[in-house]
DNA sequence: CTGTTTGATCTTTTCGAAATTATCGGTATC
DNA sequence: GATACCGATAATTTCGAAAAGATCAAACAG
C-alpha cells in the first residue's frame, strides 16, 4: 500500500490561527480590543467562516474571549490575571523542570545547550534591545521549552506552552519599562548550568525567580496602566 | 443608560459545543472514532459551519483531534494518556485544594456541604448503579468543583475543569470493571470532613488517593483494552 | 429633565452550495 | 506477483450571501 502520501501541511484555518496567535501575543492585536470581522477578513485574506474557526480556537486557548452574541475581543490584560498567571506558571514550570531533570537524557542536554547557544548568538548579532525582536523571542521560547521538554508529560507541556504564550504579552510590557535584560541574560545561563548539573531544587528556585522577577517588574512599573481589570480597551484592530 | 438588556443566552454553536462535549465525555461518541460531518449534521441539527466551529473548540480542549485535512476524530483513550493525565491532575488538584482551604470562607463551606448533600440524596434515590447516571455525574462534578472553588485562581480552576472532564471518559470505563463505589462514597465524606477541618495535608493526600485509585482500577481491569495507544479505533459515530 | 421605547444601521451568526483535497479500486508496468 | 499510477467517488474545507441579533440615536412619555 502506498502509505507515503504527503499528509499535506496546513489547512488555511490553521494557518490563520497561527498568525493570529502571534499577532495577539506580540500585541499587534491589542488587549481588550474588539475583533471585528470585516477588517480581520482583509487583514488575513480569508472568509467569515475561516476567520471564525481561528477565533473559536483562540477562545479555547484563552487568548480571545467570546462575548455571547456580541462578537470577540482580544483577552484583556489585567494585574489580577498577571499575578494569577504567574503563580500557576510557577507551579507548572517547577514540576516540569523537576521531572525533566529526573528523566532527561543526552539529547535533552544537547538541545538545551544548542538553543542557549542560538539565543546567545542571536542576541550578540541584534545588539542592545535584542529583546524587542520577534526572532529572539522565538528562540527564547525554544530555550525555555527545551529545559522542560524531557519531563515526559505531554499534558504538562501543553499546559505550560499555553501559559507561556499568554505570559508573553505581559513580558512585552515588561521590556518597555526599565528592562534589566542584562541580568536576564545572566539568569538564563545560570539556570542552564543548574539544570545541566541536575540540581532540581536550585533549578526550580531559579526558574521561579526568573518568572517572578519579570512579573514584579511589570507590577512595579506598569501596574498603574491596569485600571481595575480592563486596560486600554481603546484602539481597535491595528492595521500595522 | 438602559444597561439591562438581556445579553441573550447561547449562540447555537455554543449549544452544540456543550452537547458534543457531554456526548464525548460520556462516550456516546466513541474514543478514536471518526467524526463525519453528514451524520453529525443530522444528529445535532446544524449546518457544516456551526458544526465545524464546535469541533474546532473541542480540538483546543483536547477532546477532539484534527487530522490535517482529513477531518476530525474523537481523542483516543490510551494507557499512557490516562497515567499522564492522572499525574497532572494530582498536581493541580492538590495545589487548588491547598489554596482553597487557606482562603475559603463560610459560603465556600456551605457550598461543599450543599453539593455533598445533593450528591448523597441523589445516590439514595438512584439506588445501586447510581454512578451510571449522568445526573449523578453532574452533581459529583459539582461537588469536586466546590471543594477547590475558593482557591482564588481562575486559571487553575479552568485547567482543573478541563482535566476533570477529560478524566471523566476514563472514570466511565472504571465503573464498568469491579466498581468499588461503596468505598468511593465513603471517600467523598472523608474528604469533605478533612477539608472542612482545614487540614491541607490530609485533604490533599486523600484527594490524591481518590484520584489515583480510580486510575489504578482502570489500569488493572481495563488496561488490556488499550493496545499501544489507540484503543477501539473501530466503530464510527454511534447513532445512540 | 430623566428614563423608556422604537426603529434604522451595523455586526455577528448561520446556512448550503462550490471548490479543494483525500480515499479507494482498477489498470498497467516492472 | 507486487508496486506505482490514474480516474472516480466521497469526504472535508472554504466561501459569500441571507438571517438573526445587537447597538445607537432620536423621538416620546412620565
Amino acid at each position: 500500500m502506498t502509505d507515503g502520501r504527503k499528509p499535506s501541511g496546513e489547512t488555511r484555518a490553521g494557518d490563520v490561527l497561527q498568525r493570529m496567535r502571534l499577532d495577539i501575543i506580540s500585541c499587534v492585536l491589542k488587549p481588550g480590543s474588539k475583533l471585528r470581522f470585516e477588517p480581520l477578513k482583509d487583514m488575513y485574506a480569508v472568509s467569515f467562516s475561516t476567520l471564525r474557526e481561528a477565533l473559536s480556537r483562540l477562545v479555547a486557548e484563552g487568548l480571545v474571549i467570546a462575548e455571547g452574541q456580541r462578537g470577540f475581543i482580544v483577552a484583556p490584560l489585567s494585574l489580577a490575571d498577571l499575578i494569577d498567571l504567574t503563580d500557576v506558571r510557577v507551579l507548572i514550570e517547577r514540576e516540569a523542570l523537576r521531572l525533566a531533570i529526573e528523566k532527561g537524557d543526552d539529547r535533552w542536554e544537547a538541545e538545551i545547550i544548542g538553543t542557549y547557544h542560538r539565543m546567545d548568538r542571536l542576541q550578540s548579532r541584534l545588539g542592545h534591545e535584542y529583546y524587542l525582536s520577534e526572532d529572539w523571542s522565538k528562540v527564547h521560547g525554544e530555550f525555555h521549552y527545551a529545559l522542560v521538554s524531557a519531563c515526559g508529560s505531554p499534558n504538562l507541556l501543553e499546559i505550560r506552552q499555553k501559559l507561556f504564550e499568554r505570559a508573553h504579552r505581559y513580558r512585552r510590557m515588561s521590556s518597555q519599562f526599565r528592562p534589566k535584560w542584562r541580568e536576564k541574560d545572566v539568569e538564563h545561563r545560570t539556570i542552564m548550568e543548574a539544570v545541566l548539573a541536575r540540581d532540581p531544587k536550585r533549578s526550580s528556585d531559579l526558574i521561579e525567580r526568573h518568572i517572578r522577577e519579570t512579573t514584579e517588574n511589570v507590577v512595579e512599573h506598569a501596574g498603574h496602566l491596569f485600571s481595575g481589570g480592563i486596560p486600554r480597551a481603546g484602539a481597535d484592530v491595528a492595521a500595522e
